[in-house]
DNA sequence: GGCTGGCGATGACTTTTGTCACACTCGTCA
DNA sequence: TGACGAGTGTGACAAAAGTCATCGCCAGCC
């Protein structure tokens, strides 16, 4: 947990739960929330931490995340510049309920409880903003919950990477190419499953001629077949 | 959705979301608040419905569940009166993410949108309470993620009976004793499965003389025997 | 070069989960 | 009384998930 000397002025304007304070509100933020820095895979907080705050990532990106005794993880969320985590515990004054982990190397500005909760009285807007993080967050545990109580791994693998897709999937004269951005293990801890059967399942959905694998790139041949995936045995 | 001329005056004060609201803003609200009666099974919302207002339960309980294609359904939470559900989606704007029905013939009081977001204004502590309360609640969704991503429905019962023997579970000669209070149905429905394998596993678990089955009425033998189960092979 | 460590692929196998079909019990109600 | 329905128990399968072990590739490094 290295400390900088380091300005984060604009910052914290673009932060979500933030935004429309003024001027003024914000440089007293500034002035409060620490900076702080982490090397790739670095953890930022563990669970059943005690929580002393809530952190907005100015930089990089944090995995949030469960891990089972046996050595499994499973992934809750992933969030880039401008996302608040841990903006939850700091009001039900309970520990961290998940831990979470640099992916890159990022830098997080951390504001205490005390702070924040003084901030949230003083301007009910912050609030209220607040509250529509949090339920957008609630939204993917949700989702993450449907999907694990519901579907198979090879659903999971083809959500996941349609999602991939639309978001960067790059379109070539054979069909949709997209980078697998993460290794299998990793893979396999958002979709809650484990490395082998992410590799398996991938190699199958090669088999069937739905995708081809060259490398650590995909190219996927068209993607309503893969969508129709989805409905035919969820 | 039957509406009811029904005097709902001390129920409120006791909604940990409005403690501590003087007497004349509990009024203020209880006179914009619909009591809306339920019969057993009836749905009060839609999962996918637009969302226009939280609800209190006031007597009753209710179910929050998501639904799959296939029929099955997975049980997200169980509110008893003095319990606020939906608050959530009232803030984000989007439509209610799961649906709930009442699970006995219950009592709700709902608040509008505007009626509530209004409060929380000018009340900002209600908000901060709403987050109190919102923050357990996503701290039982991750809990629901980890048992469905981390353990075995064999698991996952065991730790249900245990929380019901602690919860309400009577002391005798042979264990402890208690009564299943839902179908097996339900059961599967609240632990992530299907009726078949609470079936299953409870025979297996009273086969391994963990405990006796006798109608809905479970004598469980050894509290600590079947707790070791849980960290056996998690 | 050769060694090593991380990652991916894959075969063989076990366990768990889920599905389908059917029988049984126990009320309720005509 | 008997039919019906809801809930339960269970056998037989089939499919999915997970484990273990092994092999190969490739990059980094001495």
């Amino acid at each position: 947990m290295p400390q900088a000397k380091f300005t984060s002025g604009p910052t914290l304007a673009k932060v979500p739960i933030f935004s429309g304070l003024t001027e003024a509100e914000l440089t007293f933020l500034t002035e409060r929330a620490v900076p702080r820095r982490y090397t790739a895979g670095e953890i930022v907080f563990g669970e059943g931490a005690p929580c002393s705050g809530l952190y907005v990532v100015e930089t990089g990106h944090v995995r949030i995340f469960k891990s089972s005794a046996n050595g499994r993880e499973q992934v809750l969320s992933i969030d880039g510049p401008g996302s608040s985590i841990a903006e939850l515990p700091v009001f039900d004054g309970g520990s961290y309920p998940a831990s979470a982990a640099a992916i890159d190397d990022a830098t997080l500005l951390f504001i205490s409880k005390q702070d924040f909760q003084a901030l949230c009285l003083a301007h009910p807007q912050v609030a209220l903003k607040v509250l529509r993080v949090v339920g957008s967050r609630l939204r993917r545990l949700v989702g993450i919950i449907e999907e694990l109580s519901f579907t198979t791994v090879r659903h999971r693998l083809a959500s996941f990477l349609l999602r991939l897709a639309e978001k960067e999937g790059k379109r070539t004269r054979e069909g949709v190419e997209i980078n697998l951005p993460v290794s299998n293990q990793e893979l396999a801890s958002q979709i809650g499953t484990v490395r082998e059967l992410v590799s398996r399942n991938l190699s199958r959905l090669q088999a069937e001629g739905m995708l081809k694998i060259e490398g650590r790139s995909l190219t996927i041949y068209d993607l309503k077949a893969l969508e129709a995936e989805l409905h035919s045995a969820e």
